[in-house]
DNA sequence: ATGGACCTTCCAGTACGGGGGAAGGTCAAG
DNA sequence: CTTGACCTTCCCCCGTACTGGAAGGTCCAT
């Protein structure tokens, strides 16, 4: 099958699946005689594989690895408990993060919602900040 | 001052600086004779209110909003105000995102630790993603 | 043979907040 | 008078995941 027809049995463009290729997420496709990229079915698959990898928070970078080890013959299992473990950490930190950053912005807006505009002074920026 | 003393002054890198001076975030400089950037020492101020800024969440488009507002002779309250506001909508949205996708992983790596490796099966890349 | 839909490569740009480094000018100390 | 630290402008680079567009080749139907 040709690029445009993978792209749209896979739910994406033909433009992404030459990304993908030239990052090293898909394998070099076969070519026709007239330089065609020529994809057999089962690339459907690895496409899924790629956007499930997106789905759960994985960079391309890291869904790149799993498919390397996979590609190199082995099972991958190991290294993507170690990603989504770590996934799972950083997701816990930037989850607090934000949450915190809620907080401060809370307080900042009530205190931009109380107090008299004709206050501020005029040699400070804004005195909510 | 120059432009080192004012960066390190205001925990910064001149660098930075004359990137902010480049997005309009601090006004031009004064110059010496020799072409020098020289500034008051106020700028340390102005640099505050910038780190607070994002402190606060806001990008450097935003923070500029704000100053350009102040710089004209007016009050921002109002705009700090929405802004504030529209920072809170995003980043809830952004929060439960996130606390979802932790979710969704968290589910994925305890299938990851449970199953035997040795079942996976070599035709598909990995059967927990 | 011609039109349109598809394909190819390559180059550039998006948003964000800077960083790196070159080529050259300036200033103060020794 | 030279050395070293600082300054100037300039343009390109980082990561992330693409997207847009130009210039040209191919395939199929009419």
């Amino acid at each position: 099958m040709r690029i445009g027809e993978l792209a749209e049995a896979a739910g994406t463009t033909a433009k992404t699946l030459r990304f993908y290729e030239e990052q090293g997420l898909l394998p070099e496709a076969e070519r026709t005689p007239s330089g065609y990229r020529d994809y057999t079915p089962e690339a459907v698959v690895r496409i899924d594989f790629i956007h499930r990898g997106q789905a759960a928070g994985l960079t391309l970078a890291q869904v790149r690895q799993i498919l390397d080890i996979r590609d190199d013959g082995q099972a991958p299992c190991g290294h993507v408990q170690d990603l989504l473990d770590s996934r799972l950490a950083d997701l816990d930190e930037q989850i607090a993060q934000l949450v915190a950053l809620r907080e401060t912005i809370t307080q900042l807006r009530d205190q931009a919602a109380t107090v008299e505009p004709e206050t501020c002074s005029p040699d400070q920026v804004c005195r909510y900040l």
